[in-house]
DNA sequence: CTACACTCTGTACCTAGGTACAGAGTCAAG
DNA sequence: CTTGACTCTGTACCTAGGTACAGAGTGTAG
């Protein structure tokens, strides 16, 4: 299908909506693996397409370079390593939750920032971030530290 | 109350658990303000705490430095510029809900993965990262790709 | 009044994740 | 068979967000 038309790296990146020096640098880094060469020419393949926007994907979702690494090293050699996989998998999962918990506070104190800088007596109270965000994570305030009252 | 107990840089970095060289970094970069000195000595108040804690809190859910520093800014003087502050709120509010059906979506994929990964068919089968990701973002894909399929 | 902990300014260095050449080779169209 | 687009390797550079000195001053306990 390809024959005619080989992925060189400039269609890979043109594909995956990356530089070329990008690729590279993956290749270096050890991300995505070094695809066969024709003359010196890398020739990549539909599923390199893939792991590009896979990499891209998890990335924007807060992934390092080095846990894509690891689950697409996995990935290629899923029968010996279940368990570990599993493992991180169910890890990642953990951590994912609670910053999506994190995320909806910050929504609910954004929402009520925004609201009480828009009200009409926020002009004299003051509306600050800083008091909302306290009463949405309970954790800038210092009114219970033992360090800094009642010395 | 901490008339004989000044908090100095020090004294800070403890109390909202960030090293000394950040918060002096944090002043450079115009992100908390340069406080009064006292022979040369910068002097904190409480309020100095709590400004370094949401900074780094608003780090952990993904705000840039760049992005703390405007919503601090205008968190000092936002009955001039109320509806800034308001708008800017709003647009962050949209961005981090986008992100949460992410991450959401994320997690879909871990857990089939990793369920997946954990069945004695995937022995056979084989189970991909990929795969679980393509089905949970339809993003990866190169099926419906004009530029790759089809001549 | 000395020692030691702490602070000051300034500059250099570090990791992550790229981005940008330089100089040379390849390939396809005209 | 030349020209221009593309690729190769290698190295240098960039931004973000710190971290680590060096060399000098301060302040406080013994």
């Amino acid at each position: 299908m390809n024959e005619n038309k080989p992925i060189t790296i400039g269609v890979l990146a043109k594909a995956a909506n990356v530089g070329v020096e990008t690729i590279r640098f993956y290749q270096r880094k050890a991300i995505i693996e070094q695809p066969p060469k024709i003359n010196g020419f890398r020739h990549y393949s539909n599923e390199d397409i893939r792991s590009i926007r896979l990499v891209k994907k998890l990335q924007g979702v807060g992934f390092s370079l080095d846990e894509i690494k690891e689950f697409l090293i996995f990935d290629h050699c899923c029968s010996q390593s279940r368990s570990v996989v599993k493992h991180k998998s169910l890890t990642k999962i953990e951590e994912i939750k609670t910053q999506i918990s994190e995320l909806q506070a910050t929504v609910k104190a954004l929402e009520v920032f925004s609201n009480s800088c828009g009200s009409s007596k926020s002009a004299e109270t003051g509306c600050h971030l800083l008091d909302c965000f306290e009463n949405h994570w309970q954790c800038c305030s210092t009114d219970n530290d033992p360090n800094l009252t009642g010395e």
